[in-house]
Formats: C-alpha cells, structure tokens, sequence
RNA sequence: GGCGGUGUAGCUCAGCCGGUCAGAGCAGGGGUCUCAUAAGCCCCGUGUCGGUGGUUCGAGUCCACCCACCGCCA
C-alpha cells in the first residue's frame, strides 16, 4: 500500500435532473479512483446528494409529500445512474444522513467557539410570491427573474462567518500550495477575487425550515454551502475518526462552483483549525451541438440514453478524449461517432482483431513465445511501451486526461504500423512470426491495463480475448505493465468487436 | 470599467527559459498491402505564426501600442 487517496465529486443538488455534467464529473473522478487503486493506493470516492433546502421543501409540498419522502424517491436517479456508468464510488453521502447532521453541528460548534460566527441581518432583494431571496445581479429589470413580479428589500436575522478574517490565511495557503487550484488560470481567477476583498458570508436563514438547525438556535436553519460542503469531512468519519483520508486528495468540480471549493470551504477548515483539501479542480463545461445546454432549448442530454444508443465505455471515453481536463468542450452526436469509430473499432478495436485472428490462423489460437526482438521493430515497441508507464502516471497525476489517452493511442498507431512493417502474412521464419504474434498480443495486454480506469468493461473483455484469466482491476499497474511475456501459451478467445463501428 | 487569458494549416490545437518551430491529430486528395470491424499502412500542407512598431546578430517565442474574442469581478 502507498498509501491512502480520497477523491470526491460534488454532491449534487436531488432535485436536479441528472445530465452530462454531472456524469462527467462523475466519471473523471472514477477514472481516477480506478487509476489510484490500480497504483496500489487505498481508495475514498465519494458522491452523494444535497437534499436540503428550499427548492426541495418547495417540491415535496407541491406533490403533498415531506421533503425526505421527495427526496428518498429522486435520489434514485443519481445512484441508478452511476450504476450504469460504472462508478466504483466506495461511498454514497445524502446530507439528510444521521452523521452528515452530527459532522455539519460539530463543525459549527467548532467554528463558532473560534468565534468566527455571529448574529447579524441579511439585507436583500425578495421575491414574496416565490419567497425567494434574490441579489441585485439576479434581478431582470429590477424585478424577480422567475416570476417577473416586484420584489422588495428585506431583512432576516442570520448568522454571519467571519471570512473577512480569511483573506490573508487563504491567499497564504494557496501561495504555500501552488496546486491547491486546478487548472492555472482558475488560481489567479480566486486570487484576484480575494485581494478585492472578502464580505463576511450569510450562512443560516429563517424562511424555510427544511434543513440542520443551528446548535442552540433551532429557529434557523444552516444554509446551503456549509451544510453541503461538510459532506466531505463526513464521509471521511468526522468528527469521530478521519481515518487517514482527510485531507482530501482532490475535489473535482464543475467550474460553475469554484469559489465556494476554493476560498469558503478552506476558509471554514482554517477557522476549525482542520487542514483544508490538498486540491480542488475545476473543470470545464459542455456544450450541445454548439449550443449552451437548457431546458428551454430542450437540448439536455441524458447521459443513460447516451449510454443506452452507444454504449458506455464508449461514452467515459468521449468524455474524458474528446477535451483537456479543465477547458470547454462540445458534445455531438457526430464527434462522438467519430471518435468511435476512429479510434476506439479503427485503432484499438481492429488492432485486437487483426491481431487474435493471425494468432489463430497461424499459431492455433495460442499465444507463442518469443525468440529474438529485432532492435527496429520489437524493441522499437517494446520501449515505446516502456516509456509510456511515466508518461501516463504523469498525466494521470494532473489528471490529465486528454494527454494520457493521447500517449496510449500513439502506442495503438505504432502497433498497427509495426503489423504492416512485420506483414506476418508474408512471414516465412517461424520463429519471427511467433516473436511478431507475441510482441502484438503482449503489447495488447499492456494497453488494456492502462485504458481500464477509463474503460473497465472493455479493458477486461480485451484481457479475456487474449487469454488473460484474471480482472485488471485487481491487479497492481507497476506489475501488470512490465514487458514479462504473461501472454505466452495464453489461449486467445475470439469474440464479438471490443467496439463495433457505429454507422 | 478593473484584473487575467487567448488569437499558429479548412477544424481542434502543440510549440519550455528567443536561434531545424513552422508542427500533430482530424477532415480532404492520391497510392498500397490483405492479418483485420471495407479496418490498416504510405505519400501530399509555400499557412503574412491577429496587426503595427520596437529590443536583438537573430522573434510565433521578449517589450509597447492597437484590433478581435473569452473568463472572473464590478
């Protein structure tokens, strides 16, 4: 074991209808996870749900149910879906849970007792029909953004954090932590944003009740971030245990919700002298066909009919090749066929085949032993394959994504050029046949290993077809990537395409 | 308006501290093998490196200004 890793999504709001952000995020951080087991790391991936709040009180009450029954019903949509991704999370956090509810008071209590709360009034803009608070920015012509009706200002007691104390412990902490913020230009994004100045934050409110009380104010009710961002100190066992996986390794995000990773949620741990997470990574966001995704548009996707019509290894791969970690992308129909069809049937998918059925054709269906590499051709390979295993830990390590699914694919590129440049069908020498079937089956093996965090299913189908008895995922990467030869005397299995060509 | 970023082949983009840096992938055109999911492989790009003016023996690569986008904040 080298240790423990605690990666986490954001939990996401049980109201919300599950779409491509969410599964994207979901997926990097699996992608992850399955790469640190795989790195012989102790794993924590988290995900979970935010079930408190207005919206939610709102929505049980206009279908005559209580908030928990609402939310026992929706929460399903997440958990079947990341069931049908493929997501390894090892825990699954609801804010509603007993321990979220003792962790989110104890935090409190903690960060009250530096005295960093107080009593004060929140002064905004309501929506009295909507019973909404609302900031200047949100107003439509001065007037409610959802309703288009008058608002008015209004006062409500609240209870303030004292963030303004934080301005120079937080900018200290992201100097001493020159990674804290993913990806580079979202660092210097919050650093300016904090040398402008920190207002104290509004974190209770009285006008709903669906929610954890204050401690020893049960009239108000803990609002949104720091109830929500406590679910990460929660599932790592607080206040009872942290259990070695506090801090947190890394937040993965959306960029939409940076700020409140990158300058509240460190400045409540400084305040409760608990370290803040090791990273926080904001990624970027996509589009649809070009257009912004909304529901007016009604161009949302739905990452289980993705999954449904194209399958899903097919998708996490889209996901995570299709763009760098960090940036913008668009999601398409036709870029997603595309890069099916390419690169997973064309480079990887054929590659296997052409590969198992010269196996069969010329060795009877087993994988032979090699006798001498030639410098040029296997050895070439051979040290392509070498150098890719800190060329993708690398990568990975950024989570880089997009670079190490590019290092991986020119190894596939060189395995088909080294199959037309050895033309084993021409080849006479038994022995060097055998040496080109093995260098082909074993560089396979090698390749599934490193494509498994992304495409597990696959990975181990692709492992099963070359003769491999076991599952990736239980096996150690530093291992299974060495050029040892395990293929040899493999019984290869012909099976369906890894991934058939989508017309 | 303030701060930051970007602008390189049709498209998406690499190009570290200035001197084979003018590149890759995709798309497009041509050719070829036959093991393969009509897949693979090979060949083909004279692009004012946004504009102008500087620094330098020499600048996509540094500086100034300008133009166009984008982000955060207001």
């Amino acid at each position: 074991m080298k240790g423990d890793f605690y990666v986490t999504t954001p939990i996401y709001y049980v109201n919300d209808i599950p779409h491509i952000g969410h599964a994207y995020t979901t997926v990097a951080a699996d992608v992850l996870a399955r790469y640190k087991r795989l790195m012989g790391f102790r794993v924590l991936f988290l995900t979970g749900t935010d079930e408190h709040g207005q919206k939610v009180e709102k929505a049980a009450r206009a279908q005559g149910l209580t908030p928990i029954e609402l939310a026992d019903r929706v929460v399903t949509r997440f958990q079947d879906l990341w069931k049908k991704l493929r997501i390894s999370n090892d825990d699954f956090i609801r804010t509603t849970q007993e321990r979220h509810r003792i962790a989110v008071e104890r935090l409190w209590r903690t960060v009250r007792d530096r005295g960093d709360i107080y009593l004060g009034e929140y002064e905004d803009w309501y929506c009295i029909p909507c019973e909404n608070f609302l900031t200047q920015t949100q107003l439509v012509d001065g007037r409610c953004p959802d309703c288009g009706r008058e608002v008015e200002r209004l006062r409500e007691p609240s209870y303030f954090f004292r963030l303004s104390r934080y301005q120079k412990p937080l900018l200290e902490y992201i100097e001493r932590n020159p990674d804290f913020i993913q990806p580079e230009g979202k660092r210097r994004e919050i650093v300016s944003f904090i040398k402008e100045g920190l207002r104290d934050l509004s974190i209770s409110r009285t006008t709903f009740s669906w929610g954890i009380p204050v401690p020893d104010d049960p009239g108000h009710v803990i609002y949104v971030w720091f109830d929500a961002l406590t679910n990460y100190l929660t599932a790592a066992g607080y206040p009872h245990t942290q259990d070695g996986f506090w801090p947190a390794d890394v937040h993965i995000i959306g960029k939409d919700i940076l700020r409140f990773h990158a300058i509240y949620w460190p400045a409540f741990l400084l305040s409760a002298g608990i370290e803040p997470p090791r990273k926080v990574f904001a990624h970027g966001w996509w589009t649809v066909e070009g257009k912004k995704m909304s529901k007016s548009l009604g161009n949302v996707v739905d990452p289980g009919s993705v999954v449904d019509e194209f399958g899903v290894d097919q998708f996490r791969y889209f996901l995570l090749r299709e763009v760098p970690f960090g940036l913008d992308g668009d999601f398409s129909t036709s870029a997603l066929k595309q890069r099916i069809n390419s690169e997973l049937a064309n480079d990887l998918g054929n590659l296997l085949s052409r590969t198992l059925s010269m196996i069969d054709k010329y060795h009877g269906g087993t994988v032979p032993e090699p006798s001498t590499l030639r410098a040029e051709l296997e050895g070439r390979i051979k040290s392509l394959i070498e150098d890719l295993f800190v060329q993708y830990t690398s990568a990975m390590d950024r989570l880089d994504y997009y670079g190490a699914l590019g290092r991986i694919w020119t190894v596939v590129r060189e395995l088909n050029i080294y199959v037309d440049k050895s033309a084993p069908w021409k080849e006479k020498d038994p022995n060097t046949l055998s040496t080109v079937l093995h260098t082909l089956a074993e560089g396979l093996r090698i390749v599934g290993v490193y494509i498994y965090p992304f495409m597990p299913d696959s990975a181990n189908r692709l492992w099963s077809q070359i003769g491999m008895d076991r599952e990736i995922g239980g096996c150690s990467l530093q291992d299974e990537v060495r050029w040892t030869g395990k293929t040899t005397g493999r019984r290869t299995k012909k099976a369906e395409p890894l991934f058939p060509k989508i017309r």
